[in-house]
DNA sequence: CAGTATCCGTATAGATACTG
DNA sequence: CAGTATCTATACGGATACTG
């Protein structure tokens, strides 16, 4: 969890680098803050789709059926704050906002689009584990 | 978010096309199976420690002491049912059990590392955006 | 159009006590 | 040692109604 993570893939002998939970403090976490603001239910969808393009807050409505007006409106000022997408509104009247994504915003997206090609690409495999583990739980 | 989606991984440049949101069928969404499970509290720091070596009950419950007994060994049993990680048990006496990654689960952690990478990367430029954001919201 | 405000049910997680 | 069982607090998310 320290900034010197490696991804070891092989556990050979044990270079016992410790992983160092000493200061794991959480809140302070950088992993758990990322991991706790993506894992929210509409995150992702959300970032997936203003990696396409910019769209006003009624598209996305229309886009994400199932969405609630507070969650959206909820999701979109998280991900606001975080400077993962941005937000400008238009004097129009009545008024529009748009909301389009920032550069930090992509570069996230960017390993975030890897993980989610893994979940594509592996998702039998849960789903055949999973229903092995529920029929006979080792 | 179907099971066509293609998420393109240019790193570079024009980010990414269609995303498919049609047919988005929540439930049986592998992204959000996947991300529902590791946003829990706990998964990832288990993944991270058991991506280095095996671990039995009590060694994972030293190196994460704020973990309660309960949530470790629900997110052990979780993570063990998506066939990321296996649970072998020792008929010794004391019983003893031991955690280790499957190959899945490594398969899953390379993807997951770099996340974890670019959470360490970027948590200073995240915390400057919600400071800024909570002072002025735009 | 793009939000807020309020209420309420459920899911998630912690504390504590007990067991094969 | 490696778990279960129970109870409880809180976070998360949905539905509905209202507004600049």
């Amino acid at each position: 969890m320290s900034a010197s993570t490696v991804v070891n893939l092989r556990s050979v002998e044990p270079p016992l680098r410790d992983v160092d939970l000493s200061n794991l403090d959480f809140g302070n976490c950088p992993v758990r803050d990322l991991i706790s603001q993506i894992g929210g239910k509409w995150s992702v969808l959300l970032l997936e789709t203003l990696a396409k393009r910019p769209y006003r807050f009624g598209e996305l409505r229309r886009m994400v059926p199932d969405i609630s007006q507070r969650m959206l409106t909820q999701t979109l000022r998280d991900l606001q704050r975080d400077g993962y997408i941005a937000r400008e509104v238009f004097p129009t009247k009545p008024p529009s906002v748009e909301y389009r994504m920032t550069d930090l915003g992509y570069s996230l997206y960017d390993p975030l689009a890897q993980l989610l090609n893994w979940a594509e690409a592996n998702h039998e495999a849960v789903r055949a584990a999973r229903a092995k583990f529920d029929q006979s739980p080792d």
